[in-house]
DNA sequence: TTCCAGGCGTATC
DNA sequence: GATACGCATGGA
């Protein structure tokens, strides 16, 4: 990762990123493509911050009208680019799968998102798909004027929800905002547990199963090792997995799960019936 | 019309 | 503990 300051913008050389491939890969609902001069623009948010950010050519991004401090107090973090993913990927070259999912969409990046916004919005991502809950979550933020945290839904209930045509997830937003704020759920606690026991504390929540849990966990609280299976990735592990996963993904089987996810979805060649 | 979408709660065995 | 089924909504 390299960066300058350049009238007001921050240029950034990052190889290892695609905007496509980590803004609209299903980890995050806010982000959405504009028309621009630009290879790609997208717009969207870390928590209420805005950002415009565009890619020029490969490698190459802009992040409009953005100063030094917010780049290296915000940005820097949310895409984390602290992370080396061209040793991430040279470890999960090892495997066969792997290493044609990082050949397909070796863009991907796993977003520090925030840990609340996460949360509410894999209860909301339940039986539902991508365009539906960016839908629902759009209503969300309207209704709030931005996202809002716990703090801002404290007291809510399903009928006042009703609006954002949530379905019977409203009143799984409804325990979860009362259990967070009345202090029986502690998201900070469950930060500094392993995975598998802050999933178990996430699970009491009405609406969380393990898929939502781990998501909270993986793309919320940056927990690495955390590896959510949702049908997808069901098929990924039965098909390319069935003894469990590779040694090299240790650690950061969420990281490898991204990639697996998207190249399953779309990528990998269709099982052909024997 | 039916099926499906980054699942989960509940009932039943 | 495993399995079957309903659940709101909306697009394909």
């Amino acid at each position: 990762m390299d960066y300058s300051v350049k009238a007001g913008d921050i240029i950034l050389s990052e190889e290892h990123f695609s905007l496509d491939e980590t803004l609209d890969c299903g980890q995050a609902f806010r982000w959405e493509s504009v028309p621009s001069d630009f290879f790609r623009t997208y717009k969207g948010y870390f928590k209420n911050y805005p950002l415009t950010i565009s890619e020029t050519c490969k490698g190459k991004f802009i992040l409009h009208n953005t100063t030094e401090a917010d780049f290296l107090n915000i940005w820097k973090d949310y895409f984390d680019l602290d992370t080396d993913y061209g040793e991430l990927k040279r470890r999960f070259s090892e495997d066969e799968t792997l290493s044609a999912a990082c050949a397909y969409a070796g863009g991907i990046r796993l977003l520090r998102q925030d840990a609340e916004e996460c949360l509410i919005s894999f209860i909301i991502s339940q039986n539902n798909n991508i365009p539906r809950i960016k839908g629902i979550i759009g209503r969300l933020c309207e209704m709030y004027g931005g996202f809002p945290d716990f703090k801002r839904l404290e007291g809510v209930t399903a009928e006042e929800l009703a609006p954002l045509r949530a379905g019977f997830r409203a009143g799984y937003l409804e325990d979860c905002a009362r259990k967070v704020n009345s202090g029986e759920t502690q998201l900070e606690k469950i930060r500094e547990m392993p995975a598998e026991a802050g999933a178990k504390e996430l699970m009491k929540i009405k609406g969380v199963g393990p898929k939502v849990a781990m998501c909270a966990l993986l793309f919320g609280m940056y927990k690495t090792e955390a590896y959510p299976v949702d049908v997808w990735i069901k098929r990924v592990n039965e098909r390319y997995y069935p003894n469990g996963l590779p040694d090299c993904v240790k650690g950061v089987q969420g990281i490898a799960q991204q990639y697996l996810f998207h190249y399953i979805r779309t990528g990998a060649p269709k099982e052909s019936k024997v």
